[in-house]
RNA sequence: CGGGAUGUGGCUCAGCUUGGUAGAGCGCUGCGUUCGGGACGCAGAGGUCGAAGGUUCGAAUCCUUUCAUCCCGACCA
């Protein structure tokens, strides 16, 4: 950090920019673990708001709650292949259930005490959640079960950045089971578009494009994976949540049956779906500035700041009195409001203060507005600062938390469409992502193979972050040639670096 | 898991080459003056120098080992 005050600027260094803004901005810390984070209550608050929001979505397409261990047994691992690989190294284990005194000092595992079975800390639940539900569905009337869960998971990840990639984070992870092929694609689908899509653009005001994951970049154990992707600031991809159909895969290796209305015998259809914390770090990626965090108004754990000033005590009782009438009214209408009393800080220092929190509207009340009966309302996201009648304030407040809510959203889109392109020809598509940052989204054919995504990844770093659901444009679902093999192609894909 | 760097008050760092009373700025506490875009003065508190060994009359400084973190690469939400 060059200074003690503001961040280092995103065109400076924004990988600097965005580690700068997760500490000074009291979303989160290090820890004194490694790879594991800190959430600070700012940070916890945003997730909250978060999880309420998205907790309602799925309560209101038909799912509950409920609460998987922790642990998970080694065994239940081993039973679907495609999930081990995927999982297994990143995996921590544990072998022990006893401490003892180490004869060298401190304390040690008591070898006496070793597990007959080794215990995986869940990276994810589909395991023990399908070994579960084996015992719960065996009718098709048990179908479908419609089941999330809030938890934490580790993935023991080597190189890990805050909110991107911890070794330990938060996630919602949701585990459905359906008696047809066709019921759980419509669950898969039901999530993408009805909670993760509506979320992303409606809550986070992040514009995302909903696409199928390719065969190399799905889900492992999944039949397929669909996908919602956005756009950071620096132009790459950032996953915003997945939605996998899981076919029979898990059912299979669990003997997850059920008695179909004809008597018969069949294994179940899964889906399996999540968002984690990463979506704090999308959040920060796609809206903030160079003078901190900029939150959309839904999201904001504090929405309205007040401010206000003089030192002497009955200039202070008259800002106080003011802010105190506006903000009960704004409390009353379900805004979420704070009063900054402190009184020894200056007003700029608090502007910069709350500026770097990213709370979204400001008001400044100072002895000269109220002598004109005004106060000064200020807007995170564009600076604006306009005078506004007391008897006006809170209604023009709401009004503004909509507009900037709205106007966030309006310029990310913008700006993800200033930023994708078509590209048809390799030299082009090369040179698009020939430098070291993010070259936007890209749509170019592709042949479909693994291998030719494998060899543009290695060759240009971009990755297939999706194939679109709907066309950006009708064109880009008429059929053409791959970028590299020339082979015939059946629509345009996108091609980004991703995080 | 490879490559690089760094560990000294809460934070950012100086001191180490050339061993000899542990420093600065910010923050913190108290008092006073200030308050419309990061105020100032004065007085204070706060550190087994990441850890363990070793060399030395004497180690933050030299040697060995170790741990941790950050940055850059391969894997991932």
């Amino acid at each position: 950090m060059s200074s003690n005050l503001g961040i280092t600027s995103r065109s400076e260094n924004y990988s600097e920019w965005y580690n700068e803004l997760v500490l000074k901005a009291d979303l989160a810390d290090y820890s004194a673990v490694r790879g594991c984070m800190v959430i600070k209550p700012h940070g916890y608050g945003l997730w909250e708001l978060m999880q309420r929001a998205l907790d309602d979505m799925f309560k209101a397409t038909g799912h509950v709650n409920a609460y998987f261990p922790l642990f998970i047994p080694k065994s239940f691992f081993e039973k679907e292949a495609e999930h081990v690989e995927g999982f297994a190294k990143e995996c921590a284990v544990v072998t022990h259930h006893r401490l003892k005194p180490n004869p060298a000092g401190g304390l040690m595992p008591d070898p006496e005490a070793k597990l007959s079975e080794e215990l995986i800390v869940r990276p994810t639940s589909e395991t023990i959640i399908w070994n579960t539900y084996k015992d719960w569905i065996q009718s098709y009337r048990d179908l479908p079960l419609l089941i999330n869960q809030w938890a934490n998971v580790v993935r023991w990840e080597l190189r890990t950045r805050l909110f991107l990639r911890t070794a330990e984070f938060l996630w919602q992870e949701g585990h459905t089971a359906h008696a047809t092929f066709e019921e759980a694609e419509t669950e898969a689908l039901t999530i993408l578009n009805e909670c993760y899509t509506k979320f992303a653009e409606e809550y986070m005001a992040v514009p995302v494009i909903k696409g199928v994951k390719s065969e190399g970049e799905k889900f492992a154990g999944a039949d397929h994976t669909y996908c919602i992707e956005a756009m950071t600031q620096d132009l790459r991809a950032i996953q915003a949540g997945t939605s996998h159909h899981l076919g029979q895969n898990f059912a299979k290796a669990f003997g997850v049956q059920f008695v179909n209305k004809e008597n018969q015998l069949e294994y179940v259809y899964a889906t399996s779906w999540g968002v984690s914390t990463r979506l704090i770090g999308t959040l920060i990626m796609a809206h903030s500035d160079d003078k901190g965090f900029v939150s959309p108004p839904k999201l904001s754990p504090i929405q309205v700041v007040f401010v206000p000033m003089g030192r002497d005590e009955a200039t202070r009782e008259r800002t106080v009195g003011a802010s105190t009438t506006i903000s009960d009214e704004l409390k009353k209408a379900g805004i979420r409001v704070k009063t900054d009393l402190r009184e020894k800080e200056s007003p700029g220092f608090k502007y910069n203060y709350w500026e770097m929190r990213g709370i979204p509207i400001r008001v400044e009340v100072g002895p000269r507005d109220l002598d004109a009966g005004t106060v000064i309302v200020a807007r995170r996201d564009t600076g604006d600062k306009e005078t506004v009648a007391l008897a006006d304030a809170a209604g023009r407040i709401q009004t503004l938390l909509d507009q900037i809510q709205k106007d966030m959203f309006d310029r990310a889109l913008e700006f993800r469409n200033a930023n994708t392109k078509r590209v048809d020809t390799w030299e082009e598509f090369e040179q698009t992502f020939a430098g070291e940052g993010g070259a936007g989204f890209v749509l170019a054919h592709w042949d479909g193979t693994t291998e030719t995504e494998n060899v543009i990844a290695e060759m240009t770093k971009a990755t297939i972050r999706c194939i679109p659901l709907t066309p950006l444009e009708p064109s880009d679902a008429e059929p053409g040639t791959c970028i590299l093999t020339g082979k015939p192609s059946k629509c345009r894909v996108i091609f980004a670096k991703a995080y």
